[in-house]
DNA sequence: TTGATGATTGTTGAG
DNA sequence: CTCAACAATCATCAA
C-alpha cells in the first residue's frame, strides 16, 4: 500500500470516500494538543494526537465512529449516484 | 466466497 | 501546491 504522491482518480465521477473516525477525533484534538502545545510542530503534533486517539478508550471513540459512520452514508449516496451516472454514461455509449 | 488493493479523508506546518 | 506521520476506512474489483 503505497499510497503517496498525487492520488489520482480511477472511477469517471470518483464518488471520493468517507472520513473516518481519526479525522473527526483529530478536529477535536487539532484545536486542543495544538491548545497545550503552542508551536509546536506537526512532526510532533501528529504523533501526539495519533497517541492519544488509541490512549482514549474504544468508548470516547464512539462518537467519532459514529461521525464517521454518518460521513460514510454521505459517501453511499454519491457511490449510487456515481454508479447511477456511470450506468447512464455506459448505456448511452452502448446506445 | 473470500482476499487483496487501492484510493481517500482531514490536521498541522513548511519550502 | 504537495508532502509527510497519524489512523481508519471500507468500497470496489477480481478470480
Amino acid at each position: 500500500m503505497a499510497r503517496k504522491g498525487t492520488r489520482k482518480k480511477k472511477d469517471p465521477n470518483a464518488p471520493k470516500r468517507s472520513l473516518s473516525a481519526y479525522m473527526f477525533f483529530a478536529n477535536e484534538q487539532r484545536d486542543i494538543v495544538r491548545a497545550e502545545n503552542p508551536g509546536i510542530a506537526f512532526g510532533q503534533i501528529g504523533k501526539i494526537l495519533g497517541e492519544k486517539w488509541k490512549a482514549l478508550d474504544i468508548k470516547n471513540r464512539g462518537p467519532y465512529e459514529a461521525k464517521a459512520l454518518t460521513d460514510k452514508k454521505r459517501y453511499e449516496l454519491e457511490k449510487a449516484e456515481y454508479l447511477k451516472t456511470k450506468a447512464a454514461a455506459a448505456a448511452a455509449a452502448a446506445e
